[in-house]
RNA sequence: UGGGCCGUCGACAAGCGGUAAGUCACAUGGUUUUGGUCCAUGCAUUCAGGGGUUCGAAUCCUCUCGGCCCAACCA
């Protein structure tokens, strides 16, 4: 992947800057993407990841992976792989740098030892729901535990021991000692350990305390010599326990700084409902095309490239906000334009009978590969008497501006010939069926022999060499441009066409080795993308996107004039 | 209504006291053997609202309104 011009400036840029100037960290600029294993990424991560990682890169720096693998209730080693994969294929570099929280247990401890020692934490023993009590709200401060004055020795003795597994979950934890009356209800004697008998994806069976977010976090960051931790604004609130930790510790603190979520409209993004598509069938799995997820854009046909204009073009900011989906479409056809090779494959066939083409004979005509680039060249496609075209290409009564086939109308079949329709042929339901039609010899090529002009230019494929495929087409998963907005119900909006399978395609022979990961822009239909699951006697395409489509504006456009 | 944060075009987003960038979307023309691409043009007398400071305010002060986050032994 080509590595571009630096991104966009934003506050963060702004906030480094500064740093910079004033030789903070020395100059030195090191980020991380510090993922849960607990779920697949999605392309709100990919902002995360791709804002660390760029700044990262402009400012010269280095940028971390490390998995924030505390819970070992909810973490496992498939995700680590997955998110592994995805990172990578975004094109993200950690070099040697790819660490686990869990790694640094040992000396997480050490330092919660050191806190006790200095006071300022201590084993609390009230039960959860105590605990939740004497909480307080955020109106009403909260109530001292009556275990917050123990000795250090015995706090120092009673830790032990729940790191030695004497006690039952949820027997005792470690607290900070903060202020219970703090406004700010993370400040309220923040839990730092819990105790957990459970097994761990990478150290088993050897803890059975683990820290909490706010703990460890920071203590993660600051082993490794981070100097800006990026992460969404619901940390906000955090940034004084994380610094506060830091501070008494007397290590190295780097400074987080927050930013708004990437959230995208027709589709969902939390975990939660993500989860719950893949549980109730809506969806196939985590790559399902029609997700936000990586593997999902993935295998939908978007490239890294793609991904990194998008972010790059939607910025950087503090302001909630809903991003248009028709942005993510610009981004991949603005790229893919660029690089894909063209190609003619009819959709919906209609057959097309020429008949003063004579039957025994066929010709091979010149196209070319990609009018956006010379040096892609150009391929052969076979032409005879009959061919296929696209159903919505012919229409008996058009409506106005209806500029592709009818009877009595000569169009362009690009690369070969003009034609002209005479008769429509139905079967018994009155279902069109078959085009006779006339060509000019004289038009060979598509170019007009004598000046005359046509509207419209149509593509299409020989019936008799045409190779066939499944083409899925997919559109929004949801009919609403906020499907998070009403809380519970949000399968309500799910859209019934948000796939399409058409296997009857009818593709030019030049796509008969086509291989799973390819891209080719079918002409005049959009995008598409070889699917995993495609083989050579069994090809699968995934459409990408449409092409922008300015017959679809002006039926819009009709049908509003009508109504009116 | 305790604390933290946010509010600039339909959607993002620059702007950092000198008179509203850019992108997407939308609209209109031009080019075109893809109704694609490309090119051109248009699209905020106004920055949530009021008041104030100033020669000058989206930018500073102040009040009001609206939205989001925080009371998991989740991250």
């Amino acid at each position: 992947m080509e590595n571009s011009e630096k991104s966009k400036s934003n506050f963060i840029r702004d906030i480094i800057d500064n740093d910079i100037m004033e030789g903070k960290n020395n100059g030195r600029v090191h980020t991380r993407f510090p993922p849960e294993p607990n779920g697949h990424l999605h392309i709100g991560h990919a902002k995360a990841i791709l804002v660390n990682y760029k700044i990262a890169q402009d400012y010269h720096g280095k940028f971390n992976l490390r998995f924030d693998d505390t819970n070992p209730l909810k973490e496992d080693e498939e995700y680590v792989n997955a998110i592994i994969k995805d990172i990578k294929w975004l094109g993200c570099d950690w070099e040697d740098r790819l660490f686990f929280a869990s790694d640094y247990f040992e000396q997480m401890y050490n330092y919660a030892v050191q806190l006790i020692k200095a006071g300022k934490a201590y084993v609390d023993s009230q039960t959860a729901e105590e605990i939740k009590q004497n909480r307080g709200t955020v109106t009403k401060p909260g109530i001292n535990s009556p275990y917050r004055n123990r000795s250090v020795e015995e706090n120092l003795d009673l830790f032990e021991k729940m790191k030695n597994g004497e006690y039952t979950d949820g027997e005792h934890v470690l607290r900070g000692k903060i202020d219970m009356a703090s406004a700010n209800m993370l400040m309220r004697d923040p839990l730092m350990y819990r105790i957990r008998h459970d097994h761990h994806h990478r150290t088993k069976g050897k803890w059975c305390i683990y820290p909490m977010y706010d703990w460890a976090h920071g203590l993660e960051d600051s082993l490794e010599g981070i100097t800006h931790s990026l992460c969404s604004l619901e940390f906000q609130t955090h940034r004084p326990l994380y610094d506060w930790f830091l501070l008494e510790l007397g290590i190295h603190k780097p400074q987080q700084i927050e930013f708004a979520r990437l959230n995208l409209n027709y589709t969902v993004m939390s975990k939660r409902k993500l989860l719950r598509l893949i549980e109730e069938n809506i969806v196939f799995g985590w790559d399902d095309p029609r997700l936000p997820t990586i593997a999902g854009l993935r295998r939908r046909g978007f490239t890294p490239e793609s991904i990194h204009s998008f972010i790059d073009e939607v910025g950087v900011a503090k302001a909630h906000s809903i991003v248009d989906y028709a942005r993510l479409e610009h981004s991949v056809r603005e790229h893919l334009n660029k690089i894909t090779q063209r190609r003619m494959v009819v959709i919906d066939p209609l057959k097309v009978v020429i008949e003063n083409y004579p039957a025994e004979k066929n010709e091979v005509l010149d196209a070319v590969n990609n009018p956006e680039d010379e040096t892609a060249g150009s391929r052969k496609v076979p032409f005879s008497r009959e061919l296929y075209i696209e159903q919505s290409d012919f229409m008996e009564d058009p409506p106005n501006k209806y500029y592709r086939l009818t009877v009595g109308r000569e169009v362009r079949l690009r690369y070969a010939y003009f034609i002209k329709c005479n008769k429509v042929i139905k079967d018994s339901d009155g279902n069109i069926v078959e085009l006779r039609c006339t060509y000019d010899p004289a038009s060979k090529g598509g170019k007009s022999p004598d000046g005359r002009k046509v509207k419209s230019t149509l593509h299409w494929v020989d019936a008799q060499k045409a190779i066939s495929a499944e083409i899925r087409m997919y559109e929004h998963l949801f009919t609403a441009p906020d499907p998070e907005s009403d809380e519970g119900s949000f399968t309500d909006n799910i859209n019934p066409n948000s796939i399409t399978v058409q296997k009857k395609c009818k593709l030019e022979p030049s796509l008969n080795k086509a291989k799973p990961g390819e891209r080719y822009q079918f002409e005049r239909k959009g995008y598409f993308f070889v699917d995993d699951d495609s083989a050579e006697n069994n090809l699968i395409f995934n459409r990408t996107v449409t092409l922008r489509d300015n017959w679809k504006r002006i039926l819009k456009q009709n049908k509003r004039h009508k109504n009116i």
